[in-house]
RNA sequence: GGUUCCGUGGUCUAGAGGUAUGAUACCUCGCUUACAACGAGGGGAUCACGAGUUCGAAUCUCGUCGGAACCA
């Protein structure tokens, strides 16, 4: 028990002496040792920009929600914290600080300024995180960049690279000329522009078939081979591209094989303008007919569809591009030009020539480096590969097997799973970055791998342990560095300490909390390398969070300039109405970030605060403290009165729902669900129902002293309901309750079957109905609630009679509550008489009953008058319609009363319970 | 262009065959021994549109239009 003075404001400042004291005593620590059933959270390992916005706080709050509530249930929760570091943004951030480009250092001081960086951010993003009270276990933090975290993504890359899941080869990858590295289709965006579609004849060519015989194994024919030239006015093939600068690449026309247009063309050759090659006319179902000609020419590598074509039909490779985007000898006398210049000057030749009929502008989705925005361009480069193609009916099944929150997204996964069409390209020509573990032989050239133990290395410092089988002892290091995906994918595995004794335990993870925006990326990647590692699926459970959106509806971004930080939010207002914002959501769906949203959470946590200050008065004084410490709460509860018991029973049930609302992961049922009941139920109706019997002297003590249980029971439960969601203000009540310890490490509130019962409810709900109708009555007649009234009879007739008991039994809360002198139930009518003013049909009886004729029956009384009708079935106890008799009880009747007796009485009537009070004041 | 989700009072939202829940804003009244940042009351929605299934559709089906996200 506590006497200390209660502030009349709750004041959001003490979150931060929370935080401290949490983290002090350790109460969100993983104990692991299986005495209680384990739940491990695969937490996303964020990338350290330093700043916390509103997508990690959603994120982060659901798995705050559930780690606090799966604590409450008993279990033993893993939440952990990753970061996921490496990254070109970093580099960038590193070169602008330091004003200068990554090779004017080394590479290891190079890597050195982005380590000291993300330290920073890292730190900066922890104190941010602990703001908001997310209940992270920090002695299972994981950072990407350690060595401890490089040795176990070298570890995995050795492992997939036994099975032959990992290999080098030569593929088309995406490649951005300025960052001079491979990237992800991940890392591809797209941005729509308008160019220009070039109209080109191709010339038709006449070659010799005992040339075409001789060049078998090459798709087109060499300038060298053929040096023929066409007449640039003879028309052959008219080719639309928005690409000409690439004509010194194309190996061949496709066209459709329904086009008429081109169907004689088959088989035959055209000259390609400017470079000479003569390429051969193929047909493919891909071809979009009414786009441009008709006809596209395939150069090694305009965009995807051309790589695609490339392989399908054996074509050769001409590299046109050079890794910083120049054109290649390749294109002869353009050789040196940037893409745009060569663009430019092979239109105005090709003008000049008489090659180019026409130009018209076109739309096109450009895709670029998310990170420069230059647009990229598709390289042949030998890099190494993930075997993603190998691995998809593996993948589609595991995906399969996972509880998906909400259920469609599973099949964005599936859906992106089939159009796998490339391996992963995992090679990056960065710097700061896990290394590729792999050493080249300078002799041979063989692939030499690292030992296991041997791990973590860097291939261009360190060396390998023993000489090449070709008896060589000089290597050549890799100098590429792993994609990030390859990090991060594995975060499950890390969290359980695979490979080391006891990973087993705890993988798979129970949960993946995400976003949707990174269910291709992420969970797929996962997926896939966890597979490939272990054979198994890395959760059983994912659950996708929505992106957060601004005020003006649209996705919060820096560039929409929409943006609220959630450090001015928690200043403002605390991080628990920032939660309760969160809350109020589903998994799935976007959430809009409103401040109206933030004030509401922010009064329900004042309100809150108002009724427990208010119960404080009565539940922390010598009559509670002596009847707890000597009466003993069995013999309390027997004094329960039945108001008590309806508060109690609703309490009951509100715990089911919030329990099942949290299982399914339903925040928003679990927030509503709390408040409805807390603001209320419990204040409005409850507390105000319990006044009388703390304030008067007359009342019995051990009514009063169950009230006071009463009040205690239900705030200090549901304080345990709210915790997950609002932890600093649940725990700041929480302990004036005298209690021991964190609520955090309060279990969730047991249901006592004796006083779990619907009927509890039911009979309190009528009951607090009747005392609405009559606070409404005085309300509305200006009565202050706690001016008495001399007289309240309550009428009952054949219908309403079966409320007789119940009223009975609460009628001291009634006109206790109400301050009714003297409370009458009773049989009959008082002296006035009821009138009829509208008649609804009752469609959930008559749609059945009536199935075809329903319409009529409605017809009819919705044509008739409402009096009319009820005079008749007064009369007959039906009406015929339809050949049907309609009773009273298909419709659903409202009533006036109409002129009161000689007394002056207020005479009100309740809908809601079908009765007459008749007041006295 | 593809995939997925979504269109419900001014705004946001619940609702998964029986005539619409709640919040917010607005208007009216009230300082009632926790709370006026509170309480009570009120108006306000042919549930995007069109067709179909059904006695009955916000709800199921198809189509149209609009929005968003992700991907090409």
């Amino acid at each position: 028990m506590t006497k200390k003075e209660i502030p009349k404001d709750y004041d959001h400042k003490i979150e931060e002496k929370w935080q401290k004291k949490w983290e002090d005593d350790e109460v969100y620590k993983f104990i692991g040792d299986g005495t209680r059933p384990r739940y491990v959270i695969d937490t996303p390992p964020p990338y350290p920009t330093g700043l916390l916005h509103m997508g990690h706080i959603l994120n982060w709050a659901y798995i705050d929600f559930n780690a606090r509530y799966r604590r409450e249930k008993g279990m033993d929760v893993l939440f952990p914290q990753g970061w996921d570091c490496h990254g070109l943004p970093t580099e960038v951030k590193v070169e602008e600080t330091h004003n200068i480009k990554k090779n004017d250092v080394s590479r290891a001081e190079f890597r050195e300024m982005c380590t000291e960086l993300t330290g920073k951010n890292i730190e900066a993003m922890r104190i941010q995180m602990r703001s908001v009270g997310f209940s992270q276990d920090w002695s299972r933090e994981y950072i990407t960049m350690t060595p401890q975290y490089r040795k176990r993504t070298q570890l995995s890359f050795l492992k997939m690279y036994d099975q032959g899941l990992v290999y080098q080869g030569i593929h088309p990858v995406n490649w951005c000329p300025r960052c001079e590295t491979a990237i992800a289709f991940a890392e591809v965006e797209y941005a729509d522009n308008t160019t220009k579609l070039n109209y080109v004849n191709f010339p038709p060519a006449d070659v010799p078939q005992e040339l075409i015989d001789a060049t078998e194994g090459n798709s087109y024919i060499r300038v060298a081979d053929c040096p023929d030239v066409s007449d640039s006015s003879v028309p052959g093939v008219l080719i639309a591209t928005t690409r000409p600068e690439l004509m010194f690449a194309c190996v061949a026309v496709v066209v459709h094989p329904d086009d008429e247009r081109y169907n004689h063309l088959l088989g035959k050759y055209v000259e390609v303008p400017l470079s000479g090659q003569k390429v051969k006319i193929i047909a493919d179902e891909e071809v979009d007919m009414e786009y441009g000609t008709g006809a596209v020419m395939i150069c090694t590598f305009g965009d995807k569809t051309d790589v695609a074509w490339v392989n399908k039909y054996d074509l050769d490779v001409i590299e046109a591009i050079s890794e910083q985007g120049y054109l290649t000898s390749a294109a002869g006398k353009y050789e040196g030009l940037t893409i745009a210049e060569g663009k430019e000057q092979t239109i105005h030749d090709l003008k000049e020539l008489g090659y180019l009929t026409k130009q018209e502008d076109v739309d096109q989705n450009v895709g670029q480096c998310w990170r420069c925005k230059t647009p990229i361009e598709i390289l042949v480069k030998k890099q190494w590969f993930v075997a993603v193609t190998k691995m998809i009916d593996d993948i589609k099944k595991a995906t399969d097997e996972m509880r998906w929150v909400p259920e469609h997204m599973k099949s964005r996964l599936m859906n992106w799973a089939d159009s796998m069409e490339w391996d992963w390209c995992i090679s990056r020509q960065r710097l700061f970055a896990t290394p590729i573990p792999v050493w080249y032989c300078k002799d041979c050239g063989k692939v030499i791998l690292p030992s296991e133990d041997q791990l973590p290395i860097d291939p261009t410092v360190d060396k390998p342990l023993e000489p090449c089988e070709c008896g060589c002892t000089e290597f050549i290091g890799e100098e590429d560095v792993l994609d990030t995906w390859m990090d991060s994918s594995i975060s499950p595995l890390s969290v359980a300490d695979w490979p080391n004794p006891g990973w087993e335990d705890i993988f798979p993870s129970n949960i993946r909390p995400q976003g949707h925006d990174i269910i291709r990326t992420w969970a797929f990647y996962t997926t896939l390398r966890c597979l490939a590692l272990t054979g198994l699926k890395p959760f059983d459970d994912i659950v996708i969070n929505g992106m957060v959106f601004g005020e003006d509806g649209f996705k919060m971004s820096k560039s929409r300039g929409n943006v609220t930080g959630p450090e001015e939010v928690v200043e403002k207002y605390g991080a628990d109405p920032l939660r309760l914002w969160a809350a109020n959501s589903v998994p799935g769906s976007d959430v809009a970030f409103d401040w109206k949203d933030i004030k509401h959470g922010y009064k329900f946590i004042r309100k809150f605060w108002n009724a427990f200050r208010f119960i404080s008065m009565h539940i922390f004084d010598e009559e509670s403290e002596n009847a707890i410490a000597n009466t003993g709460e069995e013999e309390i509860k027997s004094y329960l009165n039945p108001m008590d018991k309806w508060i109690i029973a609703k309490f009951n049930k509100v715990n089911r729902i919030v329990d099942e609302a949290f299982a399914d992961y339903n925040y928003a049922r679990a927030i509503n669900t709390i408040e409805n009941f807390v603001w209320h139920d419990f204040c409005d109706e409850y507390i105000e129902a319990v006044k009388y019997r703390l304030y008067n002297d007359d009342i019995d003590s051990n009514s009063r002293i169950a009230a006071k249980y009463t009040l205690r029971f239900i705030v200090e439960n549901s304080l345990i309901l709210l915790a997950p969601i609002a932890p600093f203000f649940t725990e700041e009540v929480y302990q004036y309750f005298g209690n021991e310890g964190s609520i955090h490490n309060a279990l969730w509130p047991k249901i006592d079957d004796d006083l779990d019962n619907e009927e509890s409810i039911n009979d309190g709900d009528l009951a607090i109905e009747l005392i609405s109708e009559i606070r409404r009555f005085k309300s509305a007649s200006k009565i202050p609630l706690n001016v008495p009234v001399a007289n309240a009879n309550v009428y009952l007739d054949d219908k309403t009679m079966d409320l007789k008991e119940v009223l009975e039994c609460f009628a001291e809360d009634i006109s206790g509550t109400l301050k009714i002198e003297d409370l009458e139930i009773a049989e009959g009518k008082p002296e006035v008489h009821e009138k009829v003013i509208e008649i609804e049909p009752d469609m959930s009886k008559i749609g059945p009953e009536f199935k075809k004729d329903a319409g009529q029956v409605i017809g009819y009384i919705k044509s008739h008058d409402a009096d009319e009708i009820a005079q008749q079935l007064a009369q007959d106890g039906e009406i015929i319609i339809a050949d049907k008799a309609v009773t009273e009880d298909h419709l659903k009747m409202t009533k006036e009363i109409v002129g009161a007796s000689g007394k002056k009485v207020d005479i009100l009537q309740s809908e809601e319970l079908g009765i007459i009070v008749e007041v006295i004041r």
